[in-house]
DNA sequence: TCGACTTATGAACTTAGGCG
DNA sequence: CGCCTAAGTTCATAAGTCGA
C-alpha cells in the first residue's frame, strides 16, 4: 500500500454532495422526531423533570438545572438497563454499573460533568441538550425562559408533566423525584421504577392518548410542521395495515413508492408524493454513486493513474463492449423504451446497494435506473411537480432534478457518449469539487482519488449508501404508543388510522 | 488429528443531528 | 467546526462442528 493512503483519514461522507437534497426534504416530512430521538416516553418524562425541578423552587441557576436534568438521565439509563430497554441514553455506562453489582448505585459523580470522573454521558445537557430539546421545542412542548433554561411549556407541557406522574402514580412519582436529587438508588428501588421504563406507556392510559394526539396533530393548536408529521405517520401504518406485519423503513419507502390502486384522500396523497419524490432522489442518488464507485475500480486497475480521457475511453469501451442493443441509441432512445411502471426499481436498488458484486457490473443498471427515473418523471407531472417544489434545481446543489435535466439538455446523443460525458463532468470532476470545498470548509480530506501530474491516483473505494430518513425512530414512537406491535397495525392503530384519513 | 467450514464475539467504523 | 451519542454494519478473529 502506498503511503500517501494514509492521508484518506476520513471517509467520503456524501462524496457527490447529492445525499443533502434528499436529507434536507426528508426532514421537513418527519418535524419532531429525528434520527437521534429513539423512544416516545422521553418527551413525556422531560416535560416532568422540568416541572418537579421548577416546583423544588427553581432559580436562574444553570448548573443547577443541568445537574437536576444529568441526573434524571442517569437515574432513567439505570431503571431502562435493569428493565432490558433499547434507546436510551447512558444504557451502556448503566449496563456496566449494573454488572458491577453495588448493592446501591451511588451516581453523584457520574452524572457531574467532571471530566476526571466517569461520566453516563459526555456532552453536558445529556441527550436532552443532545437530541430532545429541539424536537420537543418544534412539539410545542418545551421552550427557553428568559435566563436561558430549558422549561416545558404552559400548556401542552405541563400537561405532558401531569399525565406522566399520574401514569405512574403519585407513590412513584415521589419516590423517582427523591432518587434524583439523592443521586444514589438500590437494586430494589430500580425495579420498583420499572413503570417509568420507556416502553410501560399504558394500553389505556390518558398518556398514552394524549401522545397520539401530540403526534398526529390532534391537538388544540398545533405547531408548524404537525400537519406533515401527522401526514407522514398515517402514512406508515397504512403501509403496516397494506403489508399485515411491523413494517420496516424499506417497507415503507417502496409501499408509498407507487400510487396505491384505491386512491388516498387529501392531504394524504400529497404527502405520498412527496415521499415518492424522496424516494427518487435517493434512487438517483445512489445510481450517480455506483458511476462513482466504478470510476473508482477504473482509476485503481493498475497502479499507475489513470488520465480523465483515460477514465472516458474505459467507460466507452465498457459500455460499448456490452452487447446492450438499448444503449445503441440516443438517450432519449432508452428512456422511451422502458416502462416506468413495470421497471424493476427495487432489484436495482438492492444491486446497487449491496457490496456483493463487482462496480464495472454495476454500471449498465444504475444507467437504466437513471434512464427509467427520467421516463417516470416525463410521464408523471404530478411527481414532477412534487420533486420541483422538494428539491433544489440550480448549482451548486445537485439532486434527481438537476441530474435529470442535465441528461435531457442533449438527449438526443448517443447513450454511451451521455454516459461517458456523465461520468466525466458530473461524478469524477464533481466528486474533487466537492471533496475540495471539504478540504477548505471542514479541513476534512474525503479525497477517494487525488490528481498529481495530470493523472489521478486511487485513494479509498466507495459503495453506494442510501439516506436513513428518519422512519425507524417514527416506527419505534408508534410501537412505544401501541398502534404498532410486532404482528403490525393493532386495534387502537386502526383506529387512529381511520380517524386520520 | 487435521483441515474446511460455520457460527459467535467483539472491535472499529459509519450514520445522523445538534451542542458548545 | 470538533465532538458526542445509539444503533447498525462490517470485518477479523475465536470457537465450535463436522467429515475424512
Amino acid at each position: 500500500m502506498p503511503q500517501w493512503t494514509e492521508r484518506a483519514d476520513k471517509r467520503g461522507l456524501d462524496p457527490l454532495g447529492m445525499q443533502n437534497s434528499g436529507v434536507v426534504l426528508y426532514q421537513s416530512l418527519l418535524p419532531g422526531i429525528s434520527n437521534v430521538t429513539l423512544r416516545m416516553r422521553y418527551y413525556g418524562y422531560y416535560c416532568w423533570v422540568s416541572e418537579t425541578y421548577a416546583r423544588r423552587g427553581a432559580t436562574s441557576d444553570f448548573e443547577a438545572w443541568r445537574t437536576w436534568v444529568r441526573r434524571a438521565e442517569a437515574l432513567y439509563a439505570l431503571v431502562s438497563a435493569r428493565a432490558g430497554e433499547t434507546g436510551v441514553g447512558g444504557v451502556d455506562w448503566a449496563n456496566r454499573r449494573l454488572a458491577a453489582e453495588e448493592r446501591v448505585i451511588d451516581f453523584a459523580a457520574a452524572a457531574s460533568t467532571d471530566a476526571s470522573q466517569e461520566r453516563y454521558l459526555r456532552q453536558s445537557l445529556g441527550v436532552f441538550g443532545g437530541a430532545y430539546y429541539t424536537q420537543m421545542a418544534e412539539l410545542g412542548l418545551f421552550t427557553e425562559n428568559r435566563h436561558g433554561i430549558q422549561v416545558a411549556t404552559r400548556d401542552l407541557g405541563r400537561r405532558a408533566a401531569g399525565l406522566f406522574a399520574d401514569a405512574i402514580g403519585p407513590d412513584l412519582a415521589k419516590l423517582l423525584r427523591l432518587k434524583i436529587a439523592d443521586a444514589r438508588v438500590s437494586i430494589r428501588d430500580l425495579n420498583r421504577l420499572e413503570p417509568i421504563a420507556p416502553s410501560q406507556i399504558q394500553l389505556e392510559s390518558e398518556e398514552r392518548s394524549f401522545y397520539e394526539a401530540l403526534l398526529f396533530a390532534r391537538e388544540p393548536s398545533p405547531a408548524q410542521g404537525a400537519a406533515s408529521r401527522a401526514a407522514t405517520l398515517t402514512l406508515i401504518l397504512e403501509t403496516a395495515r397494506a403489508i399485515e406485519e411491523q413494517p420496516g423503513p424499506e417497507d415503507v419507502r417502496w409501499h408509498l413508492f407507487n400510487p396505491p390502486q384505491a386512491p388516498l384522500l387529501e392531504p394524504l396523497e400529497t404527502q405520498r408524493l412527496n415521499w415518492e419524490a424522496y424516494h427518487c432522489q435517493d434512487l438517483m442518488q445512489v445510481a450517480s454513486a455506483a458511476l462513482l464507485a466504478w470510476a473508482i475500480t477504473i482509476i485503481n486497475a493498475d497502479g499507475q493513474g489513470q488520465t480523465l480521457s483515460d477514465i472516458r475511453a474505459e467507460v466507452v469501451a465498457h459500455l460499448t463492449g456490452h452487447d446492450e442493443d438499448a444503449f445503441a441509441g440516443s438517450w432519449r432512445d432508452l428512456r422511451l423504451s422502458l416502462d416506468p411502471g413495470t421497471f424493476p426499481y427495487q432489484a436495482m436498488w438492492d444491486d446497487l446497494t449491496s457490496a456483493r458484486g463487482a462496480p464495472a457490473d454495476k454500471a449498465v443498471p444504475a444507467i437504466t435506473l437513471m434512464a427509467a427515473l427520467h421516463q417516470r418523471l416525463r410521464t408523471r407531472p404530478d411527481l414532477a411537480d412534487a420533486a420541483a417544489r422538494g428539491l433544489p434545481g440550480r448549482d451548486p446543489a445537485r439532486s434527481l432534478r438537476t441530474e435529470l435535466d442535465w441528461l435531457e439538455s442533449r438527449e438526443t446523443d448517443g447513450v454511451v457518449d451521455r454516459i461517458a460525458d456523465y461520468v466525466i463532468v458530473r461524478v469524477v470532476r464533481r466528486h474533487s469539487w466537492v471533496a475540495m470545498q471539504k478540504l477548505r470548509r471542514q479541513r476534512d480530506y474525503t479525497f477517494l482519488f487525488e490528481l498529481r501530474d495530470g493523472r489521478l491516483f486511487f485513494l479509498a473505494g466507495y459503495q453506494p449508501v442510501a439516506t436513513t430518513p428518519r422512519l425507524a425512530p417514527a416506527i419505534q414512537f408508534l410501537e412505544d404508543i401501541h398502534l404498532l406491535d410486532e404482528d403490525g397495525l393493532t386495534t387502537l392503530g386502526l383506529d387512529a388510522l381511520e380517524t386520520s384519513r
